[in-house]
DNA sequence: CCCGAAAGTCGAAACGTTTCGAATTGAGGT
DNA sequence: ACCTCAATTCGAAACGTTTCGACTTTCGGG
């Protein structure tokens, strides 16, 4: 036995006594190859036991590496946590797989970690990114040094596809319909604003700094709705678990709130979880909403008023959009439509 | 402007007046290079607006593409729905980045997606298993063809590293536990058997047919602790909602059981939400089991007797392994250590 | 019996790096 | 002034495919 090279394409043909672009012809399926021809490649391919074309090769012969980059922010632990993300990536990964493209998950590249992020080093064909905030998104830059071309989820982006909701018009009504059962003191519990933080309340401007797109969305619409939040409490991440402190938190603030508007049905549960420690009863003391439309089977006998997603929808969108990128075709932007269901979380306000 | 053809190390090493090698060392940082010239070339690089050495070039000349295949059995909603999973994932995929290593999603092949699949056609360096088949599992075979290095999560592989853990002494010890408080018909939630199946009763031989090593493990501990299960519900995913359902059918049968083994946290407090909905006690009219010690704030104030794990350790030594592998060491196989955790969801048996 | 087309097959040139060993330069020692 | 050595820089050969135009055959038709 000699060194154990690997063997290529070439050994292949040397064996079958053929050429070397014929042995491509047959494994790429494109030109014509005659029957025989076909077999007598692959049995010398597995005589050799060649183990099919070095998928580097391809990539940089093709220009193609047949892989879209996922650039995940926070910690996939949390980011993936939320069901409703899931339900995006396992739709938007089912596609693109059937659409032999593989997906790299990459860390969001942080200001420090400028120097050798796989973002900017790594070899894909397109990315899409998870949300975005509204400005300082290092992601982006990177991004268009490299000409990629990428979607994104959550937001905007000049020169990416995107997928959009309604969420800040959707959340609106949610307001308003609490406004509609009487309610005056409204808390909100978000979504973590930009860069990480801890659950706890928040007294800045409302809108101020860079903030992840649903967040601000969701935000605006207090203001469209004509209401100022009486807490706002800032999540570190869409968990129960974030729900359930930012509930005690909102509950034990002064201005004791009515209503709860939750950027998260996650958050919602976990605010319910609060009440119920507390001795609230939901809707009777207090309403709460949520956002996305999941199922809770835990929370039952609760079915929140929330503001339903199909996030499988979402998902396949992307995949689509990936799709026409890759074809070379301008960044479609599309904006899918919501409205709002009510539950039984939401009830008058108490006198 | 001539077409838009992307500048390459060539072109920066013709601005620069310089040899290419000196480019390709200033980037690589390989090499002695001057500070002037590391200078020159940079300014260069920047006119040119050149994004840094081509990915897929350095892949097929260095023979790495600093990617790891991950293996993902089933959809990746129920994959990724278990906290437990996740928090493997992440100490995982953090790691591996901190190593400068991609991870790359793969669906699992199954025998009818035999062409073209991912693992058996995209760039990697080694790849990750998060479970195994005990007999039968296509992904191994495409493996070995393609000589790539390989860890498994859940399950061993002759010539791949692996993590693996005490689950079937520890959920002896918890059968124990159970026959210790008088139990007599003890009834079991199993994690999916093997092919995608239904939540559903399972009436054949206990270790009959493929099976995922985790579900074989923790069946096999009924014999170890010289117990039968009086029912044996078979979940089709480590889902609260699949608890719940399998609760209910375990509840429903014939031989009402006084205590429920079940092969993960998430199950078990399905389990107990079904007992809840049925109107019993836990742990008065019926213990619980569960396994992994995940925090699960909705269930309060019920704390399950379960088997802590650490998903973090376990992620950070397949990243090892991973390191391991390809250095080009022997596959390390590793087992972490597992005690039961009791809680106050089992008690004695009612009468 | 010759011509043109169709069907297969082949050669050779990329794709954009990394990685030697070899060549150049300048400084220091004698 | 000559030689050695260290510090840099350079040339050229891979890495294993895909792809395109060119080159054989083979075959039907005129």
């Amino acid at each position: 036995m000699s060194a154990q090279r690997r063997p290529t394409m070439a050994d292949v043909a040397a064996l079958a006594r053929v050429s070397l672009s014929t042995v491509s012809l047959t494994y790429s399926g494109a030109g014509p190859i005659s029957p025989d021809m076909r077999a007598r490649v692959e049995k010398a391919a597995t005589a050799l036991g060649y183990a099919g074309p070095s998928p580097r090769a391809q990539a940089l012969r093709s220009g193609r590496s047949r892989v879209v980059g996922l650039v995940i922010h926070e910690q996939l632990q949390y980011a993936l946590r939320d069901p409703f993300t899931l339900r995006v990536l396992d739709a938007l990964i089912g596609d693109l797989g059937e659409m032999g493209l593989g997906v790299l998950l990459l860390p969001s590249p942080s200001a420090d970690t400028t120097e050798s992020n796989l973002l900017a080093t790594a070899s894909m064909d397109a990315a899409v990114l998870m949300r975005v905030r509204d400005h300082d998104e290092p992601a982006l830059e990177i991004l268009a040094r490299r000409e990629l071309p990428f979607g994104i989820v959550e937001g905007t982006a000049p020169g990416a596809a995107a997928i959009t909701i309604p969420d800040r018009r959707a959340t609106a009504d949610l307001i308003r319909h609490l406004v509609g059962f009487g309610h005056e003191r409204i808390a909100t519990v978000t979504l973590p604003r930009g860069t990480r933080g801890a659950t706890a309340i928040y007294e800045g401007e409302l809108l101020a700094g860079a903030l992840w797109t649903p967040t601000r969305n969701r935000l605006a619409a207090f203001e469209d709705a004509g209401v100022e939040p009486c807490v706002v409490v800032e999540s570190h991440a869409s968990m129960v678990e974030a729900g359930v402190a930012a509930g005690h938190l909102a509950f034990g603030h002064a201005s004791r709130p009515t209503a709860v508007v939750c950027q998260s049905d996650l958050l919602a549960g976990g605010v319910a979880l609060a009440a119920r420690e507390l001795g609230l009863d939901v809707p009777e003391d207090v309403s709460i909403t949520g956002f996305d439309g999941l199922d809770l089977p835990w929370l039952q006998p609760l079915d929140l008023t929330t503001v339903p997603q199909d996030g499988a929808a979402k998902g396949h969108l992307i995949a689509q959009s990936v799709k026409a990128l890759l074809a070379g075709a301008e960044p479609p932007v599309i904006e899918l439509p919501l409205e709002i269901r009510i539950g039984n979380s939401t009830a008058h306000a108490p006198r």
